[in-house]
DNA sequence: TATTTTATGTCAAACGATTGACATATTGTG
DNA sequence: CACAATATGTCAATCGTTTGACATAAAATA
């Protein structure tokens, strides 16, 4: 059995009243006496109950992080900053990973109820679950937007669909493509597609769309990009998610078509694995560190009840990574 | 505030004791009152608080995941499909990312232990640490050897390390290279090294080997790479993970190398990600949702304390993965 | 009809830590 | 020396749920 405060106690020759003030920093402590229960605490491997504690209404220090899959390179970083980040506040994370799934989401969002949960961060892409209003919680998303007053962090969309439209239409070229990764309304996502059309039309360029569905498979979205490619024959792809793009540069290789030479190619994310085992793909990439960074920051600051100086949205500078799918 | 049994009692009009035995299906009840609760608990959305059902002795439904990073593809998928497989029993996963930091995860074992979860599954690197005995927690491991009766799953390595050997002689390879990607004495990984030598030297064969500590970076890899490969010039590389046998690919093609006409590749792990999106990378692929399977299964059979039949080590098969970095 | 079985209720003690109220020493300060 | 500040102790209630002991009443069975 775990040792309990009492144990810790006797051991040390106090009161329980006393190794409870000494780990709750109350009332007046003589030095010696916290040294003997310290030490007391080291012996027996003491770790207070936390179920205990939370009976009497403190935090669990337990935060629902709540993402698609991750299998998705960029999502796998975000959560590992993220638990980075909150464990150096000495916070612990439930990994929830919904698979783009409304029922599994949902049924996260109960236990992570049930358990008490502090927090709750969220880059899922179901919405409109309401639950989420349920809960009370302290809820930040990542990249999504909610009705109700949740703060929602994401890089600036807009700009890096602009950014991507403008560097290949500089770089060339004319006959544009693009590729969204997944069709969802309502998300920040399509902010990507929205910034990279109003620079296409500015310049008075065509752009050729393909939407798949977010749940479409590599091999479904290979064979539709290779159909498309070849029908289009586009000179400049924008593909809102460096997944997608990494297929669209190899089909487009099978087709024949050299890359950056006839058709350039960029994506989007820029996770620290594409960049460092894809080096030949060109994207917009996102400030994971500082996003995972602010995530947490305003979690923390609802936590507090300091309800001050909250934003809706969060929305971080994202920039060009230039690389071999590109003309120089 | 959350409603409480109490208020579940209340609005159903029985007792709490009745209420609490149609949620812990103790004792005699009839269907009605079944009914009459649940409607209750519905309307209330009620939660049971796990904090008080834990001080009763009752199971927190959780499990500490102590693995290194996320943003390898295959900790990632494994760690995924651990979660999955946990979600379906009713168990949340608490996330633990040792970055291959020992402290750090000494520093999780005991939040761990303080949170009471209800066991740990780990495939960190770090061993030795005393907190594992001392933990008294179930504990399952992936791939890492422990010296006190915990169970270890792992691929067949050894298997592994002898089919890459057999199958780039086979097509061919005389100059053997072997590059292992982390330097650890004790792990079952070693055995991808021993497995491939043991059938290199039955050939005949000379390897040369380069070794990685664990922490090195990507960029150094390549270096490293570029200059072993130009000074060696072999006609065959195992590496003994898929990241490695990424960048020994692009580094050779830099080199001027033709891939596989001049030199073969193959790598180890397999992930989703690797098969999906870099089709050209041979390897030998790990069986990750029989290994997730399997670790979440013994835990749960050591939870239940049914301590019959476990063995120390469970070795799964592995596959080869035949792509283009391999001639036909 | 007598006796089980079924169905529910009341009550109170746990689980482990926290905390407020209060008591009692030992110091230190003016 | 008086009075405050410091240091510790005792005691009991509390958090929300579980569970055992016991009581009671209705329904089912013999």
């Amino acid at each position: 059995m775990q040792p309990k405060l009492a144990d810790v106690a006797k051991l040390a020759g106090v009161s329980v009243t006393t190794v409870s003030r000494v780990i709750n920093e109350r009332g007046y402590l003589s030095a010696e006496t916290k040294e003997k229960v310290f030490s007391a605490m080291q012996q027996l491997n003491y770790q207070p109950s936390l179920a205990a504690r939370v009976l009497q209404g403190k935090q669990f220090k337990l935060v629902g992080l709540i993402f698609a899959s991750l299998e998705n390179p960029l999502i796998a970083q975000v959560v590992e900053e993220i638990e980075n980040n909150l464990f150096s506040h000495g916070y612990k994370a439930i990994i929830c990973n919904s698979m783009d799934n409304p029922e599994k989401e949902q049924q996260y969002l109960k236990m992570l109820m049930a358990n008490q949960v502090d927090g709750i961060i969220t880059g899922s892409h179901n919405e409109g679950i309401k639950e989420y209003k349920m809960s009370g919680l302290p809820i930040v998303s990542y990249d999504r937007y909610f009705q109700n007053k949740i703060p929602t962090v994401s890089s600036d969309n807009q700009a890096g669909g602009e950014l991507a439209a403008r560097t290949m239409i500089e770089k060339g070229s004319k006959k544009l493509m693009l590729v969204s990764g997944s069709l969802e309304k309502r998300a920040p996502n399509n902010s990507r597609i929205t910034g990279f059309e109003e620079i296409a039309k500015a310049h008075q360029l065509p752009v050729s769309v393909v939407e798949f569905p977010f749940n479409a498979t590599p091999t479904i979205r290979r064979a539709t990009l290779r159909e498309k490619l070849g029908a289009y024959q586009p000179d400049g792809v924008f593909c809102t998610d460096d997944q997608t793009a990494l297929l669209c540069i190899q089909e487009a290789k099978k087709l024949g078509m050299r890359v950056p030479e006839d058709v350039q190619v960029i994506g989007y994310d820029g996770s620290n694995y594409v960049q460092e085992y894809h080096p030949e793909l060109s994207t917009i990439v996102q400030p994971v560190s500082d996003i995972a960074d602010l995530l947490v920051r305003i979690l923390f600051n609802r936590l507090q009840k300091n309800e001050d100086q909250l934003l809706d949205n969060y929305v971080l500078p994202i920039k060009l990574l230039q690389r071999d799918s590109l003309r120089n």
